[in-house]
DNA sequence: CTCAAACAGGACTAAATTGGTCTTGATTTT
DNA sequence: AAAATCAAGACCAATTTAGTCCTGTTTGAG
């Protein structure tokens, strides 16, 4: 456990995608085709990332997205909080969306907090630029990995194993 | 997100009930009255902390569980282990489930070892021990906190704020 | 030796979450 | 005006999680 959703991987696909077209204003479609993810399921993400200021969009006939920042500016505390909220281990940390309950019943507030900034912490060492190695994800000739990938019953976030 | 189960914080509780009584032989039921749980969830959350050897139990007429080891030996890390099974952040860790079925295309892998390290190092710092302060929880009057706790909708997980 | 208390192990159902699709509307360029 | 594209959200299906229950085994007490 401990895992991340599959919506956060595809983030870092299409991320992944857009840092190597860099300033290049990509469409879904377009997208999908270099992620080998569906245009829905893209459009979907993109909206999330939208939503953080981890893209920027044009609408319109020859719109699209394009990174917000340089990849090497984004760290992965920044796409995971995008898609899964704002990292919290419990209820019982600065940040948590639903907060503590019980009240006067905080005594592990201050541990819990150790931990989720050590986590936090960690997740912000790597940036996208990091994650990702053009020389290997989306070669030049713009193929689409995997023709199959859609069909399968393999979990899409394969493409980042 | 990077949300603790809630059978996982079920299983502080009920580590930290037996470590305030440590050495003691509680029963599930008496666990159950001292944390606020019901019993069969403090049988289930028992059975897969024994799988994990940390508890050992007692069967018969005086039965029950007890620590295998003192708080301070226990670590978060185990105890998260124990509940969620390992920490991977994605399949493409060493110690995931479910190894990379897409070979070759593990270039990322480095970099997830290394968030995965330290969210694990992260959690392997803080000892039961540190977690639980016996002098605000499980009072020595063996009270039941809470008495309508298991009525209410809020997530029995509270306890932990 | 029998019974009751307690754990062991697993099956099973219900609830919650997540993943994926679709529809309708707004914006921009040609 | 039309076509391409994003915006926003509703919606259903699949998966995961939580919680309950049942049947069996072990142990101590009477």
């Amino acid at each position: 456990m401990f895992k991340l959703n599959r919506m956060t991987d595809y983030a870092i696909v299409v991320l992944g995608a857009l840092a190597h077209r860099q300033g290049e204003m990509l469409a879904t479609a377009q997208l999908a085709e270099l992620t080998g993810l569906n245009q829905p399921t893209v459009a979907k993400v993109a909206k999330t990332l939208m939503a953080a200021d981890l893209l920027e969009t044009q609408r319109g006939v020859h719109g699209g997205y394009r990174l917000a920042q340089p990849a090497s500016a984004t760290s992965l505390v920044q796409i995971v909080e995008a898609m899964e909220g704002p990292i919290a281990v419990n209820d019982c940390v600065d940040g948590a969306q639903a907060p503590c309950a019980v009240s006067n019943c905080c005594f592990m507030s201050r541990n819990w907090n150790r931990v989720n900034l050590a986590v936090r912490n960690a997740l912000s060492d790597v940036s996208l630029e990091d994650l990702i190695d053009p020389a290997q994800l989306f070669t030049p000739t713009g193929h689409q990995p995997a023709a199959d990938r859609q069909a399968s019953t393999v979990p899409q976030n394969e493409i980042l194993s």
